[in-house]
DNA sequence: AGCTGATGTTTTTTT
DNA sequence: AACATCAGCT
């Protein structure tokens, strides 16, 4: 151990060593603070005899969570089962022990984010509310912000005057269903807590409690960590004040400006010297975020050479930005740079398009982070909806989804008609037979049959089968193949594909906690539900795509980092107030800390936006960086003998059209083009030539 | 019940 | 521009 702790510096020696109190480590971006947090643990474990499973590591992702876990058991040279988890999934677990002390089942099941959609819209038609004011969406993010004690539904009473309805109303249904959604998985987990008994096991228990990302945590997550360590001061906040980014998902700043105040006599300590980036990049990051007001203040400073300066490039537009992307990258990639150490940042998954786009015609390999996530298709969703059905009778949510799904001729009334015995508090297959009985078409009674029948004999599979053997037998018996097959005409084999994967994932849990049958589905959604976009990051040597959020905690030697425009990054909707503009500066300040050797940003003078094309001024950031650390690039010179080549690929290719909408005649579709003349085929008026001007192009 | 075209929404970030 | 949703039609 000793010589371990001859890797430290001073400061980070001490974070190690310290234990008379609670400890707050402020650690900058790059200084090392997970080995600081792997080397405590091992010291805890080896020197100071803790038992590892009385070690309580709390990581933002579970990706984190499995590599502090390895890296730990590295420097132990031994397996160590310490407890690191998130807080999600942290309460999953204490609910599942001891959730009926505050009446929650403890078969309860995880809705997500679309679940919750669906349940709101529900709730909101019931009410007969006007759908005007109460979206969906923003309800969904109300009741998150007043599950995360940001406000209470009564005080939102002069905008929202129904809120308190819709919240009660929903919270009974999830009730009515043992559903939790992802806030009240923290918050059941605190109320847990509070319970004496509970408590006094769990924090006794725990003989250590560590807790990563501590600037990105809530209100709630803030008192379960002080429930867990309560007056025994056994914990570690691990944060950066500067690179707290989540605060609209209830992330609580003064977490951590006030952690002296909530810990009694805490001990601070500052890591301040980064091993990460460059002179440059680092001073350009120092710069930015020193226009932040909100911060304890801290100054990084590292011994890494001067490195190259940052590049900056001015797109004409969008595809523009997307090619000098493309082509930075294959230059670095033929001089040898690997392709998994070079990272394309963005603000809005929505701009990665483009990039993509451009990628995959240049043949550079790419991997993405995010975006449409797994276990959200539609197609994962629809199988995972069979398996929850089967695991949870009272599933009531995922009946509705996978009753017309394959197509089975049962429509809204017959949901409706499913609805009224559900209601009535049947559970889902009692139900369905009941609903055989009311329904008049012979038709629709055999399909609902059928299903019943499908459910009855899968339920008996369920234990008996191997769990991928079961899952192919799932996706056989009810259709669903063939049912991709003809909705999905184009692509039905990738979906096919990610079914399948589903049985890779759930094949590997079983090789890795050997459960088996009812608990390993249980336990195998809830990793579902709780996985997060970083975990389904893999090691490829591919390009690495990823929105800034998502990059929180890695670092690259090369990365990019595109769309730096005013109302996109900052974005347009968060420049109201001054603190939304300073969360904007630490997302940059992440974005710009993940470079270790290269940094290059970007923007585009014009970028296409809902459809239509709109002028935009490089963002206020860009300028916040001194400007001796940056350099102006070119797209390279090289493709000057390319021209030819060149407009293609720049300006979006002129396409031919192919269906055109004329004054009088209507929609047509082209026939030949030649020049400035179209011939067209119009529906009622036969083959016209006309001139291009009289023609609008539709496709 | 299910399709079609019209209409409206979406783009902030996610456990 | 791409997608979801809905009314109205078959």
């Amino acid at each position: 151990m000793e010589k371990l702790l001859k890797d430290l510096n001073p400061q980070q020696k001490e974070a190690v060593l310290y234990f008379d109190s609670p400890l707050l480590i402020l650690a900058g971006a790059g200084s090392g603070k997970t080995r600081v947090i792997t080397y405590k643990i091992a010291y805890m474990v080896k020197v100071l005899n803790f038992r590892p499973e009385r070690i309580l590591a709390i990581t933002f992702t579970n990706k984190a969570a499995k590599e502090m876990k390895e890296r730990v058991e590295a420097l132990l040279g031994s397996s160590a089962p310490v407890f690191v988890s998130t807080f999600h999934s942290f309460c999953v677990r204490i609910l599942r022990s001891y959730g009926e002390e505050v009446g929650i089942d403890r078969n309860f099941i995880i809705v997500d984010t679309d679940d919750k959609k669906r349940v709101l819209k529900e709730v909101i038609k019931d009410l007969n509310l006007d759908s005007e004011l109460y979206f969906p969406n923003t309800v969904s993010s109300l009741i998150s912000n007043v599950k995360n004690g940001l406000y209470s539904a009564e005080s939102m009473i002069s905008h929202y005057p129904k809120l308190s309805e819709i919240y009660n109303l929903y919270n009974e249904r999830l009730n009515k269903l043992s559903a939790l959604d992802f806030d009240d998985l923290l918050l059941k987990g605190k109320e847990l807590l509070a319970v004496s008994k509970v408590k006094e096991r769990l924090s006794d228990y725990f003989q250590y409690v560590l807790i990563d990302e501590y600037q990105d945590t809530n209100k709630v997550q803030y008192e379960i960590a002080k429930a867990l360590t309560y007056e025994k001061g056994n914990i570690c906040a691990v944060g950066d004040e500067d690179q707290c980014i989540y605060t609209w998902r209830g992330a609580n700043i003064d977490n951590i400006l006030s952690f002296e105040k909530d810990f009694k006599s805490a001990k601070v300590i500052k890591l301040e010297k980064n091993y990460r980036c460059t002179k440059t990049i680092l001073e350009a990051a120092n710069s930015v975020i020193s226009n932040n007001r909100l911060r304890k203040g801290k100054e990084l400073y590292t011994d890494n050479p001067e490195g190259e300066m940052i590049r900056l490039y001015r797109g004409e537009n969008e595809v523009d930005e997307a090619i000098f992307i493309a082509q930075t990258i294959k230059l670095l990639l033929k001089k040898g740079v690997s392709p998994k150490d070079i990272a394309v940042f963005y603000r809005t998954n929505s701009l990665s398009r483009v990039i993509e786009d451009v990628l995959r015609k240049e043949g550079i390999a790419y991997q993405i982070v995010g975006g449409l996530k797994f276990y959200e298709r539609k197609e994962v969703k629809d199988v995972l909806a069979y398996l929850r059905l089967l695991i949870f009778d009272r599933d009531e949510i995922s009946l509705m989804r996978i009753l017309n799904v394959p197509k089975r001729g049962l429509g809204a009334k017959t949901q409706e008609l499913l609805k009224g015995l559900l209601d009535r508090g049947l559970g889902t297959l009692e139900a369905l037979r009941e609903l055989q009985e009311l329904l008049k078409q012979e038709k629709q009674k055999k399909a609902v049959k059928e299903l019943l029948e499908n459910l009855e004999f899968l339920r008996e599979k369920l234990e008996e089968l191997p769990s991928y053997d079961f899952l192919s037998l799932l996706v056989k018996s009810v259709g669903y193949e063939e049912f991709l097959r003809n909705e999905f005409p184009e692509d039905w084999e990738s979906r096919l594909e990610n079914v399948r994967e589903l049985g890779n994932t759930l094949q590997e849990l079983l090789e890795k906690d050997g459960l088996k049958g009812r608990e390993l589905y249980t336990e195998f959604l809830s990793t579902v539900a709780l996985s997060s976009d970083q975990d389904s990051m893999k090691e490829e040597e591919k390009v690495v795509l990823m929105t800034v959020h998502a990059s929180k905690g890695l670092e690259f030697p090369v990365v990019f980092v595109a769309g730096l425009e005013e109302g996109i990054f900052p974005h347009a909707r968060s420049t109201d107030t001054s603190s939304e503009v300073e969360e904007e500066r630490r997302l940059f300040y992440v974005a710009v800390t993940r470079a270790k050797r290269l940094l290059t940003l970007s923007y585009a003078r014009e970028r296409r936006l809902f459809g239509s094309r709109r002028l935009s001024r490089p963002s206020r950031f860009i300028s916040e960086i001194p400007s001796h650390l940056i350099k102006e690039v070119k797209k390279r010179t090289r493709l000057q003998s390319e021209k030819g080549t060149q407009p293609q690929t720049l300006e979006p290719k002129e396409k031919r059209p192919r269906l055109v909408y004329h004054q009088k005649f209507g929609k047509g579709v082209v026939k030949r083009v030649e020049g400035d003349k179209i011939t067209a085929f119009f529906a009622n008026y036969g083959q016209k030539t006309i001139l291009r001007k009289f023609l609008k192009i539709l496709s």
